[in-house]
DNA sequence: TCCCAATTTGTAATCATTACATATTTACAA
DNA sequence: TTGTAAATATGTAATGATTACAAATTGGGA
């Protein structure tokens, strides 16, 4: 867990990936800000460094590393994509009050199925929406009142 | 659980939505059709009974359901959207060969993470992906090879 | 240095979804 | 039954994320 830059740049080297400088800086962005990023996040503020930057380029680079399977890719809402650099198998929550998604360590060997005896599985996605603890807060201070 | 379009269309009523002629078919459609439709899949068959049918309405229709809790969204991919009259807990899955998504029971309080502790949980989303076994048998048969 | 292939860039095209104005239907009172 | 306002449906235009594509740039080996 918490790949390192050094790490995911070896492994990309592994693949036969170029470590060009823009899929350096993407790479670099997305372990630096596990905020689970949009496209636009990462082409915005990458672009206050590389003036050149174009949004196509954070497209391809995105793809790229998906399918070298070091970023992985959050579909929580139907209106936006994320992406997260940490690709082990964890939960995501996300909060409808702040729009933050946080992750969350669960036990997916309890998630097996029976219903999947016969079936091959490669990916497993665990998303919760809800309210998180800081918005619990700032609502009851809201309303002036203790408890739920 | 398998909610019947009598039982759906009494829910609504006691949420004051009237049940208009188009509502009722594409209630009507989704309890049907339990396949997971998409937005097109379900404009493009019930216009061929109901020749004034726009898409405008079936997003429209859509929406007011979702709000009502007799369908949820499904976001398994970032590029297609699919519907769901079966709100209850349940597991998806994905097959990247053929496209088909199967529900599965899970033990959702299996999925307490101890992350969560003070966190308001309202909606819980399990996705998987990989290789159903009707495609399995199919690529095996292919290669004239037995098991994996 | 020169050349080829990989990579990046900018623009145009695509396509699902939403916005919005108009048309139709419904509920209900007179 | 008729009139009227609100709700609902429709059709078209606008939006916005993503992809397609051709041209420009880069980088490594001969
Ligand atoms: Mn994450
Ligand atoms: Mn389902
Ligand atoms: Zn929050
Ligand atoms: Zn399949």
């Amino acid at each position: 867990m918490k790949p390192s830059f050094e790490e995911l740049k070896e492994k990309l080297k592994q693949r036969n990936i170029h470590l060009s400088y823009q899929r350096l800086r993407v790479l670099e962005y997305l372990v630096q800000n596990r905020c689970h990023p949009t496209v636009e996040q990462i082409f915005s503020d990458l672009q206050k460094s590389i003036s050149t930057l174009s949004k196509t380029t954070v497209y391809n680079i995105l793809k790229i590393l998906v399918e070298a399977g070091v970023v992985r890719v959050i579909t929580i809402e139907d209106y936006e994509t994320r992406y997260d650099i940490e690709v082990e198998n964890h939960g995501h929550f996300k909060c409808k009050s702040c729009g933050t998604i946080y992750d969350f360590n669960i036990n997916f060997d309890l998630l097996n199925s029976a219903d999947l005896k016969n079936f091959k599985i490669s990916d497993k996605n665990v998303y919760f929406k809800g309210i998180c603890p800081r918005c619990l807060s700032n609502i009851n201070e809201t309303n002036e009142v203790k408890g739920d």
